[in-house]
DNA sequence: TGTACATCAGTGAACGCGCGTTCACTGATGTAC
DNA sequence: TGTACATCAGTGAACGCGCGTTCACTGATGTAC
């Protein structure tokens, strides 16, 4: 049957939605489209009404995901008091809330190794959306030229994802602890020692 | 038929040599048993005369993966003048041949994300791996304590994983040879700067 | 030393399952007149 | 305003495929006598 004039963007929107956290909590080979569809209420047979294949539903859920995580760490930072942002920032992703969410957090964290594996198409069209996260929080991050802040972003946000995915890997609550702890206290002091309050 | 008397345990380091690369090189979901016995020459039904289930060939494999990176930065470190061991290992880790070599290289790096998403069970017999492979890399480290070297090990080792990781994900060469390069520098200058020779 | 038998690593067909993708169909709404 | 028709988001059965796992079978070697 014909549907509501707007309906058919929010489904799309929805879907994404949905397998962009999926994706980040259970792989992207463990997040079916009928499973996926089923979550929101539909069969899968209309998936190909929205995507042409799951490859490009990968690509627009985790462009999203970038997206948000953009949104957030950039709303941590603004939060903060003038010349804290990037320790906003580091707190925030070092958080125990994101340890234990990986459905709402860093996409590289969670499916980094996935990654790697997809077709050059796919990659380059997530090497993109990489890019303009890495864009946004560059004017947090030291450095007198742009390719020195793109220097530091290479360590600290790469560190702190495999700090994540570690820590994850880890059963032993104190020892996940332990090592967010040694992770927090280290990058603060090493990229914004400048700037405790 | 009954087969000479050593094949089998030769059988069995055969099957766990090869998933502890195919699960780096193409991830442990697309590496089925049926693939793993072919190349080696054998049919799928002989494989649980070996092991229980593909969850435990996972265990075996990322344990021996984790020695044998530990055996490669060992033999770095020792090959290194006096003083400059920590400095041969980063570099060996951060190298171009381990950044397009995933299948011979860092367990974390590679499957790291695939880790968290195991049961509890596989988890706690591949931490018994991440830890020796922790506890053989520690006296390498600088700190006081056997506490600070944890510190400094939590910060380095899953650091550069993610920064390999990152790189992987990236297409263009010269960008994964800038995040390289910049991970290179910083972390030879964190860890390794009172030894330059 | 020779013979009868047990062992068991490896074979290959079969199982049920979930996967990505295709496709003929449905039917309420939008559009044309 | 009323009627006839086109549209197309979503349905659900079907496709071929690879997966992990099971199991009856094979037959050269090891063992017992």
């Amino acid at each position: 049957m014909r549907y509501p004039a707007e309906q058919k963007a929010e489904t799309h929107e929805k879907i994404i939605a949905a397998a962009s956290r999926s994706f980040r909590e259970h792989g992207s080979e463990s997040s079916g489209i009928a499973r996926l569809m089923k979550e929101l209420g539909l069969t899968h047979g209309g998936f190909y009404r929205h995507f042409n294949s799951k490859d490009e539903l990968f690509v627009e859920a985790l462009s999203l995901s970038f997206i948000e995580l953009g949104d957030k760490l950039t709303a941590a930072a603004e939060a903060a008091p003038k010349g804290q942002e990037l320790r906003a920032i580091i707190e925030r992703y070092l958080s125990f809330e994101h340890l234990d969410d990986p459905g709402t957090g860093c996409v590289i964290a969670a499916l980094g190794s996935e990654i790697s594996r997809q077709s050059i198409e796919v990659r380059l069209r997530i090497n993109d959306a990489m890019q303009a996260y890495r864009e946004r929080m560059l004017r947090y991050l030291p450095g007198r030229s742009a390719a020195e802040k793109r220097g530091q972003f290479f360590v600290l946000f790469p560190g702190m994802a495999g700090v994540l995915a570690t820590a994850r890997a880890v059963v032993d609550p104190e020892r996940r602890r332990e090592i967010l702890a040694a992770a927090r206290s280290f990058y603060l002091n090493a990229f914004a020692s400048g700037n405790q309050g």
